[in-house]
DNA sequence: AGGCACTGGTGTACGCCGTACACATCGAGT
DNA sequence: ACTCGATGTGTACGGCGTACACCAGTGCCT
């Protein structure tokens, strides 16, 4: 038992590297990621880890499915609509959760299984509730897009967080202000605006996302006639 | 005159150096674009670029504000829904143009005066256009969103391009055909059908555009009278 | 039990990256 | 003509991903 310990802890499996490699670009973001430290997280030298994978891009593919596996399932027990939603919340969590992930979600490589089986999921509950192969293409696109796009702003976006002061500070030190609120007198008023009231990311991508699903509901019927 | 010709070859100066830097990074994308490549590009060596930009992160900096330069700015002149499609539309023309650009856009860094007079006139057609200062947010994070996020999809999803067989001929090759079909039957019925049928991503970016687009005229209404 | 192949961890080294720092050059203003 | 500031150069450093040769321990076959 000890013996096994020891062997878990000395031998590193893939598994072992994909999550101790999560763990760490959660912790550090994506540019701190780099073999060495991962490496010496583990407590071993930088070479080891290519017994387990090819190479850094094969650890960001594992890394990256193991993300997806985290993304719960669409079923359509109880509509296409709920399902979607709950998947599209699901997958802004998991991107939340791992900022590192957004952009890397749909690689150029042979995508995971747990990615497969992702789409997968999407495309049955869609089909099955009666949406038309090209409309269920449509429907998962801008979904999609909408989420990544979403997950991309609130990872890059500083513009207006809780403390949104950061930005008007930041402005304001410059000597800026002034003059931005002369060149840029919309934007001043909503960045002020905004730092009165506060932003929620939750709240504002709930919006969009309603958005989204009640335009694709109320197109739902003159969808299913079109043509395919 | 000739002397002049040899004075601007010879000097360089910040403007040249951030669109040699776009053509590069056009030409050969974000990872390949190095300092050392971008001054042989233009007949330098790499430490002279440093007399123009601060870093790497302020050459990228520059050149994004560039592309920003790109968008059209939305006019309230014709409505607001028209300002926005045309707005979203070249925007992602831009973002196809310079696929290394997105994820840069929205930096953490301060933003450009191309990227405050972009988003400066974006708020200002929408408060002309009477919708209220939340619902401005809403419609900018959303759209938004969708732009970037079906940028970001077009970028990195080879899933489907016009020769989608790429795709499905990779699955097939490694005898993966047979076995994901039994694994993912929804996916696969959707990639084979996709192949038979072609994939635009024009119509596709568009179909979506309108959803949210439509979504928002519908609801107009009811926030006009919401809080705030 | 003894030998052996195989798997997984180590050490060293290479080429590329961004960029700090000291130096050379050159054009403009006195 | 001389100086001075701005611009390009040369060299060098530390960090990156990773190729390659090597070593250690484990499980298997006899």
């Amino acid at each position: 038992m000890a013996q096994r310990e020891e062997i878990t802890r000395r031998r590193l499996n893939r598994q072992a590297v994909l999550h101790a490699g999560i763990e760490l670009a959660d912790d550090v973001g994506i540019d701190g990621f780099t073999m060495r430290t991962l490496a010496q997280t583990l407590g071993v030298v930088p070479m080891a880890l290519y017994k387990h994978v090819a190479n850094k891009e094969d650890l960001l593919d594992g890394m990256v499915d193991i993300v997806w596996g985290e993304v719960t399932e669409p079923g359509a027990l109880r509509g296409w609509k709920r399902a979607m939603r709950e998947r599209a919340v699901s997958l802004r969590a998991a991107l939340t959760r791992h900022r590192w992930a957004v952009g890397l979600m749909e690689a150029h490589s042979r995508p995971g299984p747990q990615n497969l089986r992702q789409h997968n999921a999407m495309m049955g509950c869609l089909r099955e509730s009666g949406f038309s192969f090209r409309t269920t293409v449509h429907v998962t696109s801008a979904l999609d897009a909408y989420v990544y796009g979403f997950a991309l702003q609130q990872k890059t976006l500083s513009f207006e967080t809780p403390e949104e002061s950061g930005q008007v500070a930041a402005a304001t030190q410059q000597g800026l202000a002034a003059e931005a609120g002369e060149l840029y007198p919309y934007l001043m008023e909503v960045v002020v605006e905004l730092g009165r009231s506060g932003y929620d990311y939750d709240e504002e991508f709930a919006v969009g996302l309603d958005l989204l699903l009640d335009g694709i509901d109320a197109l739902r019927e003159s969808w299913r006639t079109d043509r395919s």
